[in-house]
RNA sequence: GCCCUCGUAGCUCAGUGGAUAGAGCGUCUCCCUGCGGAGGAGAAGGUCGCACGUUCAAAUCGUGUCGAGGGUGCCA
């Protein structure tokens, strides 16, 4: 990237300054490069020289004229200005920007694309909610981050696996099973009550109607506990397709669904329960059987076999990360779960130092609950207790894209608020519109010029000199450092606002240049503009791609 | 009590220790005899919760404090 390449440039500068003798001698520190805040200081500035004086005991801009002075020769870069207090601000030059229109024509799909991950095995775990009941909005923020973040490190050269966690044993899973036996055979006209702990959404009602519809009462003549697992079994497969779907209906893809049942039926459980157990990590006491985790960091003891003899959900957690990193030989885990999983993060590092794993290599990106609202009021949501607003019903109000859209825009760690009714009037107005109608601005333009007989193929880019076009330019030149950006500080979010950007700066050039001309003395303007216009629908589709968004032809 | 995250415009949110803190929505002006007006130009709107501190430089780092959310189960 030119970031890089002018950081190098400016670095080589600083040091040749010592040789000559215009610096004092003293240890070069990175160069820090940023995009200036206005536009008119220039494309790239850094403010390193202010750094330097303390080393140097110089000016800061005396410093700064100073690596000017030897800064060397590079085809990209135009104007180079000191500034007070100290800043050296690069410019791109023309000539150079215009043919990266060039450039990003020949690369298409995979302009932005970077090799920063160099082919590093990376799995991506996102939603992996209970299959015990529909997806809520808050699953939707998962899906969002983790499928947008595995699109982004695909981007920048992660060699990316992306995983469901379905929780298809325990506690849990009983409790439906158990549940829904009571509601199927109240559907049947039985008095069966739901457990203590069972689920009481209304869900869970129409899901024993239906199977009671589908299978007659043959669960009921069977043996009470059969009965109980051959229903759960039905209900967990339809859990499972209602998740799928709502996830397919919101972009949201996976390579894999992983069952927590095989860990058990693959032996995983015994065998790190054996390397737990020969490495010290293991206590029993209270009739449970305890993972040391204080020891390891982990805040406090967990327990890992109940007392029932029942193994907790930590033993599979430990299992399945066994799994991923021992068996599967991923390099870097990165787990997406909610606020009200963060006390797991340290026993979770804990874990990884027993089993003789780099802490490191586990990422757990925490992301902070979604308040819904529906004019003003907080809604309060629970699975058990049936008080829920699915993300299908928010899907189906507002639209896939304007709530992927409005999900992605924000960082994980941000506290957000999702009004429905608010959701519902603007999402009429959502930015994603403006970004996608870009998009279809330009496949109109290229229908026109293709009703008009006119192409591309001749087209010169040296010709697209006008400022707007230049402004153009300057922002599809970004995307690389946005993917970038966002991988390395997995947040896609910034994505969101790099695409509204990028549409402004066609919107701008759409006003100020006409780009299929019916005066002959323009057709090779026609043709250059064509060019431009071309690119830039491949930076926006790149970018809506990333996004998970649609890039459409018409709106 | 202790631990984690957050507090920026009327609302929803951006802002890798650097220059005059930004966007969308909302409000108010203005702009179509040519390729899509779901557009463009402009205005109003801020003690970056508060207080100390570190630094040449703080919305950004540290401490304290107030407020919000979450965690602190042999539930997940």
């Amino acid at each position: 990237m030119i970031k890089d390449d002018l950081a190098k440039l400016v670095e080589k500068a600083i040091k040749k300054a010592q040789r000559k003798g215009d610096l004092p001698k003293f240890k070069v520190p990175p160069v820090p490069l940023e995009r200036p805040k206005q536009a008119d200081w220039g494309d790239y500035a850094t403010p390193v020289c202010m750094q330097l004086a303390p080393l140097a005991r110089m000016a800061p801009v005396k410093i700064a004229e100073a690596v000017v002075k030897h800064l060397a020769e590079a085809d990209y870069l135009g104007e180079v200005k000191v500034a007070h207090p100290g800043f050296i601000n690069f410019t791109l030059a023309d000539e150079w920007l215009t043919q990266q229109v060039e450039t990003i024509l020949a690369a298409g799909e995979s302009y932005g694309s970077l090799d920063l991950g160099r082919g590093k095995k990376v799995q991506v775990e996102y939603v992996s909610a209970n299959p015990t009941g529909p997806l809520t909005v808050g699953s939707g923020r998962n899906a969002v981050l983790g499928d947008s973040l595995a699109n982004v490190l695909a981007a920048a050269g992660y060699q990316v696996q992306r995983e469901y966690y379905v929780n298809d044993a325990g506690t849990q899973m009983r409790l439906f099973n158990e549940t829904l036996y009571a509601r199927y055979a109240q559907a049947l006209g039985q008095d069966e009550p739901v457990p203590e702990r069972g689920y009481r959404g209304s869900y869970m009602v129409e899901l024993g109607q239906q199977i009671a519809q589908e299978h007659g009462d043959k669960f009921l003549r069977m043996d009470r506990q059969e009965a109980i697992e051959a229903l759960g079994e039905i209900g967990l497969k339809k859990m499972l397709a209602g998740i799928r779907s709502d996830l397919e209906l919101m972009g949201v893809h996976y390579d894999n669904w992983f069952s927590e049942r095989s860990l058990y039926e693959d032996g995983y459980f015994a065998q790190i329960m054996t390397i737990l157990r020969q490495g010290g990590h293991i206590a029993e006491r209270e009739g449970a059987v305890w993972f040391k985790a204080k020891e390891l960091g982990g805040g406090k003891d967990e327990v890992i076999i109940r007392s029932t003899g029942e193994p907790g959900y930590f033993a599979s957690d430990i299992a399945y990360h066994y799994n991923k990193f021992v068996e599967r030989g991923f390099d870097w885990v990165i787990d997406i779960w909610g606020a009200d999983h963060q006390g797991h993060v340290p026993r979770m590092k804990a874990m990884m130092r027993a089993l003789g794993l780099d802490p490191e290599r586990l990422t757990l990106i925490i992301y902070q609950l979604v308040t819904l609202k529906r004019g003003g009021e907080i809604v309060r949501l629970s699975k058990r207790t049936g008080d829920i607003i699915t993300l299908r019903e928010v899907l189906e109000e507002v639209g896939p894209d304007a709530v992927r859209f409005f999900l992605l825009a924000r960082a994980a760690d941000s506290q957000m608020d999702f009004d429905l009714d608010l959701a519902k009037e603007e999402s009429a107005e959502n930015p994603v519109y403006y970004v996608q109608y870009s998009h279809a601005r330009i496949a109109s333009i290229l229908r026109y010029a293709q009703e008009q007989g006119v192409t591309s193929t001749n087209g010169d880019v040296a010709l697209l000199t006008h400022p707007s076009e230049l402004a153009l330019i300057r922002q599809m030149l970004k995307l690389p450092e946005i993917v970038a950006l966002a991988a390395q500080n997995l947040a896609p979010h910034h994505l969101a606002y790099y695409a509204q950007e990028l549409a402004a700066a066609f919107h701008i050039f759409y006003r100020d240049c006409r780009v299929v001309s019916s005066d002959p003395a323009d057709a090779e303007l026609t043709q250059a503009r064509l060019k431009l216009v071309l690119a830039a629908k491949i930076v926006l589709a790149n970018t809506l791609r990333l996004m998970g968004v649609s890039a459409p032809e018409r709106m």
